[in-house]
DNA sequence: AGCTCTTATGAATCATTGA
DNA sequence: GTCAATGATTCATAAGAGC
């Protein structure tokens, strides 16, 4: 990889990265445990032809672990990594890459320590005989010990989260009037989450795809990094995202006040980091919305 | 098998048997193909020690495999597979035999069509260092063909998030209708979104768990055998369930008009079945609740 | 500013057609 | 045959316009 090929993004204290190349290659630059969080989606088998030349189900445990090696020798030991996967249905089937991935990754080392599963509140439409529209994805939890940074208490949320975000939408005068006028329970209760201690979530996160005007879709919402960053680096950490894409990885790690380092084939990638860097400002990407989980 | 260890329970008008024994023996005293759809949750690894001797998780997948031949046979060419389960955490780590178990069905001929995921909306309390509450299960649907029975409008549910469109009309309209009525608002709104049209749900099934005064826990909500059987079965189809254990399957294809046959190895779960037959109202088990899906 | 209505848009999937 | 490209299907969100 050429100099050029580099593109130095600088937020107000930590250096962040974006590099063009394969992160096959790209890693190699990289010493060993150096990385505290892996995030990433990689390319779906078939999808992304035009970058990574749409990979064969097939093929793809045999295409995907000589990148995770490179993963596993710059992760610290007691870093994560979080990958966002879905098999495709092929042929009326579901495919079993996925699952051969995740005792291939065994093999190789990882600790598979958890399946958490993202609920897709809004999915893709459709229908066909067979099945029924798919509502979520796998985001697999590997480590490399027993033993890993997790910090529970980034990511609890408000009791009774689901109601309070429904309630939103009620205006003040509405609660009041309801509270007033008819002194039910259900103005009180709006009183008493608001008051409630937090509580840790679970496994299954429910997150809408972000479909918004953005021209470059993003393969999950800023969310589902958010979270797991929280959750599983500190301040200052580096954050890894091999598959960077649309630099959503990148954005959430930033935000959060961690390094990021990301990689992707696409030339596009690098590009669309560039245009968000404001050296004015000394910021790095623009902030993003706050997340909402389980 | 003995005759004294058979229970016959009779239905209104169809036959529904409730049996003593493994699965794996008694299975071969029925023809091939007569059975539309076995729903089950069999038991998991290290689970019911005294009925089924624990079985190891290492050793799971040999265990289930010949009783899962024999599902083959007496499973009809368009008929279904569903098969609920979870893999536990085993020091410190997710245990791989349900994947493995996937891929060593799929080698016995059958196709794995889609992974269903059921979130239990209230999952079991707890604090861990390294994991959060598993709020979900697969349930796996397998088929022996391509072209199965699918009847989903019999699932289809109204459009929209109910409990979210209810929260967000409150708003001036129903304020001024409570303003210019006595009666209640929610009633009438009720009325409108129940003439909306219905939905096709997701992959995605949001079930409580049945915490009920029940003495004898289901290893799942009535609601969920409810729904694969209506999905997968019609009116007079044979519904199996050969890890039987509390008898919801049964309850659910009962009511349902379909006929039941439940195994179990446990002698409770014939007498529980015994129990629940009243000969003279020639009803078995009781009404249940409705569902609520998705 | 709030609320309501409209509209664009997705890591989807299958059946069909064409090379 | 095998594989690749296209059309039809369809709904929860968020953004945007209008009052």
């Amino acid at each position: 990889m050429n100099a050029p090929e580099l593109a130095y993004l600088r937020a107000s204290t930590l250096d962040s990265e974006a590099l063009l190349g394969d992160c096959l290659d790209v890693l190699q630059r990289y010493p060993d445990q150096c990385i505290d969080l892996i995030v990433t989606s990689p390319p779906y088998a078939d999808q992304r032809a035009t970058t990574y030349g749409g990979i064969k189900p097939d093929d793809y445990v045999d295409w995907f672990l000589p990148r995770a090696a490179q993963f596993l020798r710059v992760l610290k030991p007691g870093g994560s990594f979080v990958l966002n996967i879905k098999e495709k249905a092929v042929h009326g089937e579901r495919h079993t890459y996925v699952l051969e991935l995740i005792l291939a990754l065994r093999k190789q080392g990882w600790l598979w320590t958890e399946e958490y599963v993202w609920h897709k509140k809004n999915c893709y439409p459709g229908k066909w005989p067979n099945r029924f529209r798919d509502a979520w994805e796998r985001c697999l939890h590997f480590t490399r010990n027993r033993q890993f940074k997790m910090n529970q208490d980034a990511v609890r949320v408000p009791m009774g989260d689901w109601a309070q975000t429904r309630l939103k939408s009620l205006g003040k005068n509405d609660v009041v009037r309801y509270d007033s006028q008819v002194g039910n329970a259900f103005a009180k209760n709006i009183a008493n989450w608001q008051g409630r201690a937090l509580a840790y979530p679970t496994n299954v996160l429910h997150l809408a795809t972000e479909c918004s005007n953005k021209q470059h879709s993003a393969a999950y919402p800023l969310a589902l990094p958010q979270w797991f960053i929280k959750l599983l680096t500190g301040e200052g950490d580096v954050v890894l995202d091999p598959f960077a894409g649309s630099g959503t990885t990148l954005q959430a790690a930033i935000e959060l006040g961690r390094r990021a380092i990301g990689i992707d084939i696409a030339q596009e990638f690098v590009d669309r980091c560039r245009e968000k860097l404001n050296p004015v400002q000394g910021r790095l990407l623009e902030p993003g919305k706050s997340y909402v989980v389980d």
